[in-house]
RNA sequence: GCCCCGUUCGUCUAGCGGUCAGGACGCGGCCCUCUCACGGCUGAAACAGGAGUUCGAUUCUCCUACGGGGCGCCA
């Protein structure tokens, strides 16, 4: 059977470093097994859904570079989901409850005080045809809830192994609000049986809900798909990362101009038994990803961790791979440009700065005005080529008996304007005698 | 409060009764190099605590501590 995943948020907010990572899984999972990817809007919730973050989200995902094969959202199958749960009503699965939500948070309050969990009791299965009426007449609309059978109910989780939750644990879940409108719990189950999902893969936030929905997928005659629920993330401090969320969201990593592809292996190898190791693509990547590799522990999110990733991706980008966006800074210099400044940055944008030492103008720093000067007089004329840093810095050294970090450092600050920087016998050649010559008499060029 | 899960170097983890407890990131040292960075090599660094079971526990059981998750007419 083919693969068949769904990544499903609810449009209430922006992607963030902890709720893409099951949009990774499920897309690296389906691009493993040559599978089809969806993305469903989970917008039932009509209160806290907006339009601005289904745009939002969409773009996260394009700019990871997880590609969708079909799109549909909810709000757009309510009869769909409305016909469900009459064969739930029919069945005998679906009944009517009246009491408030105030009624059921103070019931709650109550229970646990008494150090009992807050289940549901099911008063509103008593109920007789005369007090249901009573209560409409009142005014009271029912909001319908799933009868759960108070059974063990098991699945062997694709990264968790087995599990066992006991049914009359949980409540008999709310399926319908009052006023009609259905809940996720239903509209996710109904959604995924009807369009044949074949594995969910989620937090691990919902393993709890798993039970329910597997009564569900079975009262509504569906087959049960593969569930597998990943760690969760917690902040650098093992803190919950659910609040401050900011600096951590995708759009806020794209702006610090972070590489998706360095997103993306972050994402996917915390929390796993792989090395945290630049990929060269997603597709490397998708060959890594196997769930028997990812932890059952929370595992601790590090924005370090994540910008040396980023580094060491760069580090090892080839030129090919970023012609393109170079150009597009107006960045030339070719390959030997690329090569001699790559392994100094941390984002890609830091080329910029590479490039005006190179091609631009920048302020010298002249630490011995006597030193540099002498240093001028010993510079070849052009032609140069590659091995005219050795030729001249042998020259200034035998003149001047400067050696090491004496004749190295005051050369870079001169040169570049920078303590630290790529390595001068490869940014020489590209800065050029003219603005070589300028800098070493402390002229700005 | 109740239920579920987890706890191995600072961090991410391997381990599935007998291992010098392995790897990666970070950190230190050395090398490339007569500078900083990059890179290569190398070193230091861990079984949460307490009871059991066993000839033998990191590994199995229980308790405690700590962390995460769940207990919504949210998703």
């Amino acid at each position: 059977m083919p693969v068949k995943v769904r990544f499903a948020p609810s449009p209430t907010g922006r992607l963030h470093i902890g709720n893409i990572r099951p949009a990774v899984f499920n897309w690296l999972f389906a691009r493993r097994e040559g599978g089809t990817f969806l993305l469903r809007f989970d917008d039932t919730d009509l209160e806290r859904s907006k339009e601005e973050y289904v745009t939002g989200i969409r773009d996260d995902l394009t700019w990871l570079g997880l590609a969708w094969d079909e799109e549909f959202r909810q709000s757009q199958r309510l009869e769909f989901y409305a016909a469900a749960a009459e064969k739930l009503k029919k069945s005998g699965r679906l009944y009517a409850c009246y009491e408030t939500a105030d009624e059921l948070e103070r019931r709650r309050k109550r229970q646990m005080a008494r150090g009992k969990p807050p289940v549901y009791d099911r008063a509103a299965l008593k109920l007789t045809a005369e007090e249901k009426k009573e209560l409409e007449a009142q005014g009271r609309k029912a909001h319908w809830r799933f009868l759960l059978e108070h059974r063990r109910t098991a699945w062997d989780d694709l990264i968790r192994g087995p599990q066992e939750i006991d049914a009359a644990s949980i409540s008999d879940p709310v399926l319908i609000r009052g006023d009609g409108t259905p809940l996720y719990t239903f509209t996710s189950v109904a959604d995924d049986a009807d369009v044949g999902i074949t594995h969910i893969i989620r937090g691990e936030d919902h393993v709890t809900n798993t039970a329910v929905q597997i009564q569900l997928f079975e009262a509504l005659g569906a087959p049960v798909p593969a569930f597998a629920h990943h760690n969760l993330l917690t902040g650098a401090q093992g803190e919950a990362l659910s609040k401050r969320l900011g600096s951590l969201s995708i759009a806020g990593l794209r702006e610090e101009g972070l590489e998706p592809l360095a997103v993306m292996t972050h994402a996917s190898l915390i929390g796993t038994s792989d090395a945290l190791q630049p990929q060269e693509s997603l597709e490397a990547l998708a060959k890594l990803f196997d769930f028997a590799k990812v932890s059952r522990a929370p595992a601790r999110f590090d924005p370090e961790e994540l910008k040396g990733l980023n580094a060491k991706l760069l580090h090892a980008t080839p030129y090919a791979a970023v012609a393109n966006r170079l150009s597009e800074r107006g960045i030339g210099g070719g390959e030997a440009f690329w090569l001699a400044v790559r392994a100094n940055l941390g984002v890609f944008a830091d080329v910029d700065q590479w490039w005006s030492v190179v091609h631009g103008n920048i302020e010298p720093v002249i630490e011995d005005a006597a030193f540099t000067a002498q240093a001028l007089t010993l510079l070849p004329p052009e032609p140069w080529d590659a091995g005219i840093w050795p030729q001249w810095t042998e020259a200034v050294k035998k003149a001047t008996g400067a050696k090491g970090r004496a004749l190295f450092h005051p050369l870079r600050l001169a040169l570049t304007g920078l303590e630290r920087g790529p390595e001068l016998k490869d940014l020489l050649p590209l800065i050029g005698r003219k603005k070589a010559s300028a800098r070493l008499a402390g002229k700005p060029a």
